[in-house]
RNA sequence: CGCGGGGUGGAGCAGUCUGGAAGCUCGUUGGGCUCAUAACCCAAAGGUCAUAGGUUCAAAUCCUAUCCCCGCAA
């Protein structure tokens, strides 16, 4: 493909947009959201995509809103023959997807049509999912409604983070991208409808999303931890202060024993196990506020948490 | 100048407010007990208390500056 718009902003799209540029197309122009202040200190970051694009010295735009005045102009002197979208953060506007003659063509992390939305990849780990995948589509005025080109399936560990199966799904993500465009230019791409009475929606994750509820099942809640890890991270108070969850697993899933919910039922060598609505989530990695992540082990002695204490979903 | 916590033997922490012998729980090494052990007992090694100045008879502790790590908010 000779002239390609790339459209993206976090890591995943960073990237895909990686492997576009080590392949014979010719990106020419990248669009990413604009700098935002980030971090301790607020200070100004650049997006993934940006950085990288930046370092291969490809002309960068950043408008705050795709509608703005003057860059749907921009667009057209770039005379993109396609335009790649992988999770940008923005709409595009009709006259924006009618631009290129082949089209505006979309990276989604998940086989559609399940999982349409912001937090395909999270959401495919806390449902259990045992395989989820990339989509290669065309897009359309819908969010992720356009039809399909094709996919490739990812199988999801039994250990599998949010950042593991975020980094085999960029790397599925690249590699079919350069797939389709290849039956694009070679006419042999497929073009499948996509079943909307079999399509699900996924809500944007929050950090919020992270406070657990100890009364649901351990093996829910393990599902929560590694789904949530590195973001938005999974956390609970214990003494007054946020602890994050990093590493977990559960156990006697169906064993009663009047204990309530929240309470630190065991504390073992290596291992925090809190009661839960349904069997012990037992905690082997962990952070207390203002440190590092470190083992339970670790944790343990140099806190002083016993039996009976409890975790809060406040302060 | 967004708010806040922290940097003490290999690890995790206490001690700092109210200056005055470097401590706890582990780990490591050696020895003992045991059928045996990740258990228990005994002993040992290991620290410029982040860095640089300053105050003081005396600083991990008080003052100043710098570096590094982390949580929150956005």
């Amino acid at each position: 493909m000779k002239r390609i718009v790339f459209m993206g902003t976090p890591q995943i799209a960073a990237t895909i947009l990686d492997e576009l540029l080590h392949s014979e197309h010719e990106v020419i122009a990248v669009v990413t959201q604009p700098d935002r202040p980030k971090g301790r200190g607020n200070q100004l970051t650049e997006s993934p995509v940006k950085e990288l694009a930046l370092q291969h010295g490809i002309m960068v735009y950043q408008p705050e809103r795709i509608k703005e005045e003057g860059f749907f102009e921009k667009l057209q002197e770039l005379a993109p023959d396609m335009i790649i979208v992988a999770a940008f953060g923005q709409f595009l506007p009709k006259m924006v997807l009618e631009l290129p003659p082949y089209g505006c063509i979309n990276v989604h992390a998940s086989l559609l049509p399940k999982y349409r939305g912001a937090a395909p990849i999270q959401w495919a780990i806390l449902n259990g999912e045992e395989k989820t995948g990339v989509t290669i589509m065309h897009m359309e005025a819908g969010i992720d409604t356009g039809d399909m080109i094709l996919q490739e399936e990812v199988l999801i560990a039994p250990d599998e983070t949010g950042e593991s199966l975020h980094d085999k799904l960029a790397a599925a993500g690249g590699r079919a991208l350069l797939l389709a465009l290849k039956q694009i230019e070679e006419g042999t791409a497929a073009r499948e409808p996509q079943d909307n009475d079999a399509s699900s929606y996924v809500k944007i994750l929050d950090k919020t999303f992270g406070n657990l509820d100890f009364t649901q099942p351990a093996i829910v809640l393990e599902r929560h931890i590694r789904g949530l890890n590195p973001w938005p991270c999974a956390y609970s108070f214990w003494n007054g202060k946020n602890i994050k969850f990093w590493v977990s697993h559960s156990m006697n899933p169906e064993k009663e024993n009047g204990i309530q919910p929240g309470t630190v039922a065991e504390i073992t060598k290596n291992e925090i196990r809190i009661q839960t609505g349904s069997g012990l989530l037992c905690i082997t990695e962990l952070q207390l506020q203002g440190k590092k992540r470190m083992t339970a082990a670790e944790f343990l002695r140099g806190n002083a948490m016993k039996t009976g204490d409890i975790f809060t979903k406040e302060v």
